[in-house]
DNA sequence: CTCCAAAAAAATGAATGCAATTTTCCGCCG
DNA sequence: CGGCGGAAAATTGCATTCATTTTTTTGGAG
């Protein structure tokens, strides 16, 4: 017994119309205050606003925000689902606290997907994204020449968006952002000032990533974004948490 | 301004306490009628109750479910945000409806995160474990030669959500569970029968990935995942839609 | 003074109500 | 006969309300 679909799914939702450009990112719940509240709770929370594992007080934040309460709900239901947050049966939200369990995994999702964005790039990549990530990339080794940390830390981070950018591959791109969100909440960043030698080797990291991209070899860009990412994850988790009792780093 | 965490975290929020044994999947909403009711539409969703494209009438869900709408608003919020229905503002959700694209896409993920999953068994699987694997294949290599094709599929299924959960990664099993859903409203298995030789090539690149899991060869057993993928993929997406137009088979 | 228990207060989970937008239906005009 | 315009009906989005559970406070016993 299957409900029949409406007879009309309007002009522009079929799917031959979508063939010579692929639709612009229209999140399906964007629009709408709901779309909104959920963008702005979710920056809220990254951002730090709630320390980990306090209560998320509804009404305090139906007052900041200037809503009731049922959209806020549907908006913490959201974020729940995408792991930032964590419901309590009748004990409410809590802003959800990473052990390093958590953290440790989380870094291996991320690299999972570098991973994957990196194989699919060396596919689809077309010149022009490549040539905007070389020259990314010489600006990045300009930047770490003459110890720039921040430039540096703007030019890695727009390579790694090209990269995925390039894999050209919606639901990817989705599930990255959500991960890299929740990794935010954990200012894993800022300790290379502290580890110059990680530095090094992480711009030595970069030199094999551009030339893979290069050689458009997708397993050999897939392996080395994978263990770019384990290297990151050692160098962050290590202040930030304990690590895992099983971290013995055969990696590279 | 950070609104400060409530000053007693409860006594088994703290993170210590689950040091000794990952706690079991408490699904943040699993409990609670709104997670037991997530559940059931979402399965009413995946098992094809509502046509692609078909609006999702509250009304009669609520009917259906015994609930009054709010909790089912809740609900399609949070498959919406994991992409099984879209929010259109105004005029309700619609089942999703997978084009080319995104299906190709879907797959792509899908073989990227099992590839992840193959890299991080390689690292954490246990000699139980392994051994559990090594009898499904062989079980499912019994199935392929009596054409016993039902069988194949459980074993398959099987091996594939071990090698998950070998991984040992909560966050990679929930997003796998979370793709593989999607995936599975489209019957994209069933095909086999009538792809006799594709089934052949499907046991030759399970001898691969048994071999490659045995040597813990990561980066290899992650290379193999993928492309199994792909061509599981190949095989499926041919009569589902039309292929995407650059689907030039390099793969193997 | 500390600890425990019961009541008050607050917060959560879900239902209902209401304004606004959309969809449908019907009569009208071309 | 087909297309169009407008009103009624239905549906959506959000606010409000109510019952239940949790948390805090208060009173008292040990």
């Amino acid at each position: 017994m299957v409900l029949d679909p409406v007879s009309e799914p309007d002009a522009d939702a079929g799917s031959a119309a979508n063939d010579g450009a692929r639709l612009p990112p229209i999140q399906s719940l964007a629009r709408s205050l709901h779309g909104e509240l959920l963008t702005r709770l979710r920056d809220y929370i990254v951002e730090g606003n709630l320390a980990p594992g306090a209560r998320v007080p509804e009404r305090i934040l139906c007052e900041r925000f200037g809503i009731s309460r049922t959209p806020l709900r549907e908006a913490l239901k959201v974020l729940a689902s995408e792991g930032l947050i964590e419901l309590l049966p009748n004990r409410g939200a809590r802003v959800r606290q990473l052990d390093g369990h958590e953290l440790v995994d989380l870094f291996d999702v991320m690299g999972g997907l570098e991973a994957l964005a990196g194989r699919l790039a060396c596919e689809k990549i077309t010149p022009a994204a490549f040539a905007e990530i070389e020259r990314l990339h010489h600006e990045m080794y300009g930047c770490y020449m003459r110890r720039d940390l921040h430039g540096y830390f703007a030019c890695n981070q727009a390579i790694h968006d090209r990269i995925v950018q390039a894999a050209d591959n919606e639901p990817l791109r989705t599930s990255y952002a959500n991960f890299a969100g929740r990794l935010r909440r954990v200012r894993y960043s800022a300790n290379l000032d502290e580890n110059r030698d990680r530095w090094g080797e992480a711009m030595r990291e970069h030199e094999e990533i551009l030339d893979a991209l290069r050689r458009r070899a997708g397993n050999d860009l897939s392996d080395i974004l994978f263990r770019h990412l384990r290297n990151k994850r050692r160098a962050a988790a290590g202040r930030e948490t304990a690590p895992p009792p099983d971290t013995e780093d055969t990696a590279s």
